[in-house]
DNA sequence: CAAACATATGAATATACGCTCATATGTTTG
DNA sequence: CAAACATATGAGCGTATATTCATATGTTTG
């Protein structure tokens, strides 16, 4: 049975090491934490991420979406969805057609913030 | 057997909708998306994100990191290897103990860009 | 140096997710 | 209105991933 293998009740290190809660943003709560991960999780594909991309140059219909990415069509509505879902993408129905284009200017904020760190 | 499901050879709409190509930031390679996906992959996570808000506070030991998130010392192992690997948080020895600190000041930016966008 | 401790890591398992296929919904056009 | 088209959606499958458990590595202290 070897050491007790409750993470809780374990020895934990017993000097003070405490955050010292001088701090400027408030630790993340568990369920703010989680709609968070959700949202990144939009972004961490690499077929919506090249959606993103091609919609941060214009605002394109499904078909040509799944045609400049070699994507099945199918593929491109559900992860359109997804981005839909997480208000990173608007649509607007012209016909038997649907254009899609980004929500907002924020993604290209994420973009900037990423791409330097990647970059480095 | 329906329909030609193959979906290149697929009538496309074949009015030119073409992407325009008179963009800022040029369309997001396959192998670069990638890339992103895997960072943002990595944020994609509720307990590494609350790890990234603990250490934006304070650099914090594992055993410390562990308790105030309730999650056993081992998965903290992991995830701090992930957001290691990610380049997102350093590490300084200090006897047998591990301090870890927030690698950089761009996870702020990532940070603030997604409250925004989340909190609309 | 042996025991206790702090952290790291590998294997295994359970869950989440992206794609494809089949089909449904809605639109245009003969 | 029937056929072709554009898109959306549900089920199923294969893969990725987060956790736990067991164990390894390295450090301190009696």
């Amino acid at each position: 049975m070897a050491s007790e293998s409750n993470q809780l009740d374990a020895p934990v290190c017993d000097e003070s090491h405490s955050p010292a809660p001088g701090t400027a943003l408030a630790p993340l709560e568990l369920e703010d934490s989680q709609r968070m991960a959700e949202f990144f999780g939009v972004l961490a594909d690499p077929t919506r991420l090249r959606l993103i991309s091609l919609l941060s140059a214009s605002e394109c219909c499904v078909c040509d979406l799944a045609e400049h990415l070699s994507v099945s069509e199918s593929a491109v509505s559900h992860q359109l969805r997804a981005l839909r879902n997480a208000r990173l993408v608007r649509y607007q129905k012209k016909g038997r057609q649907v254009f899609y284009r980004l929500h907002d200017h924020h993604v290209f904020a994420l973009y900037e913030a990423v791409r330097e760190h990647l970059d480095e």
